[in-house]
DNA sequence: CCATTGATCCCCT
DNA sequence: GGGGATCAATGGG
């Protein structure tokens, strides 16, 4: 995008490489089964990266991340847990950007009864498999168009970029994206295998 | 720090 | 075809 969007966005905002979208989601809106959440942070993943369910080429669980721009890419992980991921690129890239975290502007309510009735408001959606539940999403809803469902803040949000979470390889890359200062981004957690920072 | 929990996928037979 | 390590996490000590 040559400007800033406004409004919903069109499937070309996604078709884009994933690490170029991942900073433009950050304030935008997403809604689904009653619930709208800003994205306050982001992860991206590509092909040939060592880190992404794709980089050992498509498969059954992947098969969405290999089509078009603008589904859903929901998985399962640790026996528990969904996260979901925005695909990008062209068609057949294997991209994707994974929804980290966002803060529930809307159907708090509805998100509070899949999440739990003691959960606070700021940790309705705040780290993936949280955010995912919050939103009502699992398995069912990998491959989910998601044209006309996420729309542009309008405003510019501040973005930082560092180190991805959670990922033994490539924990190098700064290809997590978050909004600055923002209380509804996620506990920075590195993986306990992952190599050492380096120095500086 | 650690357990949970089961799908997936590598790699060897 | 199958054993087993791994896992884009969370919640509780």
């Amino acid at each position: 995008m040559s400007e800033s969007p406004t409004g919903l966005l069109p499937r070309a905002f996604f078709a884009r490489d994933s690490v170029e979208v991942a900073p433009d989601l950050l304030g935008c809106k997403v809604t689904a089964n009653g619930v709208t959440v800003r994205v306050t942070e982001v992860e991206a993943y590509r092909e040939d990266d060592p880190a992404s369910h794709s980089f050992r080429g498509p498969t059954k669980r992947t098969a969405v991340m290999f089509g078009p721009a603008g589904f859903l890419y929901v998985y399962f992980t640790y026996g528990m847990h969904f996260c979901a991921n925005l695909v990008c690129g062209e068609n057949g890239a294997g991209a994707a950007v994974l929804l980290r975290a966002g803060e529930v502007v809307s159907g708090v309510e509805t998100a509070r009864k899949r999440r739990g009735p003691k959960i606070a408001e700021r940790d309705l959606a705040r780290g993936p498999a949280r955010l995912a539940q919050a939103m009502g999403w699992d398995r069912d809803d990998d491959g989910r168009d998601m044209i006309g469902a996420v729309e542009a803040s309008g405003t510019p949000v501040a973005a930082l970029a560092g180190p991805r979470t959670g990922i033994s390889k490539a924990a190098d890359v700064a290809w997590r994206f978050w909004i600055a200062g923002d209380r509804f981004v996620s506990p920075y957690k590195r993986h306990p295998k992952a190599p050492a920072e380096a120095a500086e």
